[in-house]
DNA sequence: GTCTATAAAACGATAGAC
DNA sequence: GTCTATCGTTTTATAGAC
């Protein structure tokens, strides 16, 4: 029995969607109301505040990540590694960038809520990824110089800005940037 | 004689501060207009829309970075780098971000003159650090593997997501970050 | 020339209809 | 429970005062 996606979700992915295509402060409740054919208020039902549907769009992300990177432990991490970056080639292909690197911009403009969420689920990723890394630096899968988390910080980075600076120049940079620092990363 | 700072360019200064602390689409005339004592509708005698404002804004960006980078070409390459670092962690310490990154977020929602002078703006950039790279590996002062262009551009994604994650982590973020990037790059 | 009064539109949010 | 009518605020922009 395969019930309809309840309403509370499909604000939930609209408003993931928005905040990713024009950010938080440019997107609008009558933005997600459009697309489901209510008015703007009603949605108020659902998420009572703007900080409330922002946050809960963020709560989601930590649990839909925790998901996917729990779902790849038994990879090797070089696999590992390379399913992070198709995670973010699939933004890319739909015209969306990273919904950390869409907030931070915003962030001293953030509601408290919004701001707590947006911390947690970067710590999430960061931390993640130091793992991914360490561990693939001890079995010799991948190689770098210095801590596994500065790494973890400067890979993240990469990503995150290989989304926003294609929204600029084409996709094509994307995928430039994403085979190089795989070639960094990756040994032989 | 000391003329005094024009209005126009005081306007100028704050846009580009407020562009910088909060993003183009949550600051507004007002944001401007209190710090200069005047209503909001004064600013657009000087500027008559907030399109004209933004592409002004980065039009200036473009012309000043020229003039920093061009002020550099005597020194050696490895120390145009470290300018350049100093350049952002300069920003850093006064709690702004990359004019780029704050703006790319919203590239979709920007009226086109600005989305115009922002791709302007990372071009110079991207150009000016390829250079840099390429001559400096050249001469043996810097040292990476791969096109001078794609390592230029994930070094400026870096620069740019260390201002925006040391947002929401904390300043010392930022040094961590550009201590290791500084490392990888210059030789011995 | 420089700025103010005011408009027109869009925003998030409250109160209440069904 | 779910949604609409409506409010008060804020936004950019125009028209015109001085």
């Amino acid at each position: 029995m395969m019930e309809p996606r309840p309403t509370r979700e499909k604000i939930l992915d609209l408003a993931d969607e928005f905040i990713r295509l024009r950010g938080y402060n440019a997107f609008s409740y009558k933005d997600i109301s459009d697309v489901l054919g209510v008015k703007p208020a009603a949605i108020h039902y659902h998420f009572p505040t703007k900080e409330a549907l922002g946050a809960a769009t963020l709560a989601r992300e930590i649990t839909d990540f925790r998901t996917h990177s729990t779902g790849w432990e038994a990879l090797p991490y070089e696999e590992q590694l390379r399913n992070l970056v198709a995670l973010f080639a699939g933004y890319r292909e739909r015209g969306l960038i990273c919904i950390v690197g869409s907030m931070c911009p915003d962030f001293d403009t953030l509601p408290p809520a919004v701001q707590e969420q947006l911390k947690m689920l970067s710590v999430e990723i960061l931390d993640w990824v130091t793992t991914v890394l360490e561990e693939g630096r001890c079995q010799k899968a991948l190689r770098f110089d210095g801590a596994a988390a500065d790494r973890a910080l400067l890979l993240i980075s990469m990503l995150m800005s290989a989304l926003l600076l294609s929204r600029v120049h084409g996709e094509e940079l994307f995928y430039r940037m994403t085979t190089q620092l795989q070639k960094d990363l990756i040994a032989s």
